[in-house]
DNA sequence: ATTCTCTTTAGAAGAATTATAAACTATTGA
DNA sequence: TCAATAGTTTATAATTCTTCTAAAGAGAAT
């Protein structure tokens, strides 16, 4: 058995229990996304790495597994900056460290984080999440 | 001296001190803004909202005036959702509710809330800000 | 292999925001 | 009061990110 082999066979995994074929692209990109470990990632800067790793995928098919990815539980979207969307195979509860000067990410493990004095959620909703992130500058 | 006065003088002020020249548009952008407590606005439901009251004002002038508002600490930016841009009219320190059904924001005042167990900021930044969103849905 | 269904893709379309450059207006100083 | 000037506004074009569309392609099952 390759060396590579294990990889692979973890992604099929995932993808065979989201309910998503393997194809080719998804294949691709899911290595990319889940075989080097916590990852921030925007659609463009995903596709072009696939571009530069040799996967031709367009960047409609990243859009499209990004969200496909998403809705399967695989990655999360991260809120950080109107300008564009960040996904974060992360899906664990955390939080976020934002770097407003060259838009990078780092994560904050939720186990530690307590918030008091939260108000109850307003009547008639539920919280589905609470997201902290911390907005920081390079001292100098 | 009409009743009416005083919040244009508010408004007047809070220009000067900002450096800002009373233009008919940022008088009645400013009177929109502040004279009907906190607000969360965007673009371009300030633009309906000037327009339908029969102020003339260019969606180019309301995006610029936002943002000189928000440079001169009049507002606020809060980034809960990658689709649009929302501006706050309290500039205190404080949190936000975000209804992901309606995009809709409230308040959390932020005496009540502290936050335990957050790391430091990595080496060579410092904290510009700690964000809480809190996103809810309507229960049923 | 054939068929069926799901995927991919190029390119168009959409939406929010920013840039441009010309027309306009508040302010200043004579 | 009246230019001159410096800052503003605005229509419109341009950008950027993202989604849509419809046609071609590729897994899966028979």
């Amino acid at each position: 058995m390759d060396t590579n082999d294990r990889p692979y066979s973890q992604i099929l995994a995932r993808l065979r229990d989201a309910g998503l074929r393997p194809t080719r692209q998804r294949l691709a990109l899911g290595r990319l996304l889940f075989e080097a470990g916590d990852r921030h990632v925007t659609a463009e800067s995903l596709h072009e790495q696939a571009v530069s790793a040799g996967a031709s995928v367009s960047l409609a098919t990243v859009y499209n597994t990004l969200h496909q990815f998403t809705k399967a539980g695989l990655l999360r979207e991260v809120v950080v900056d109107s300008a564009r969307t960040y996904f974060d195979t992360n899906t664990s509860d955390h939080h976020h460290f934002f770097h407003e000067e060259d838009g990078s990410l780092s994560d904050i493990s939720g186990h530690a984080i307590e918030v008091t004095g939260l108000p109850e959620a307003p009547a008639g909703t539920d919280v589905a999440r609470v997201d902290i992130v911390v907005r920081v500058r390079s001292s100098r």
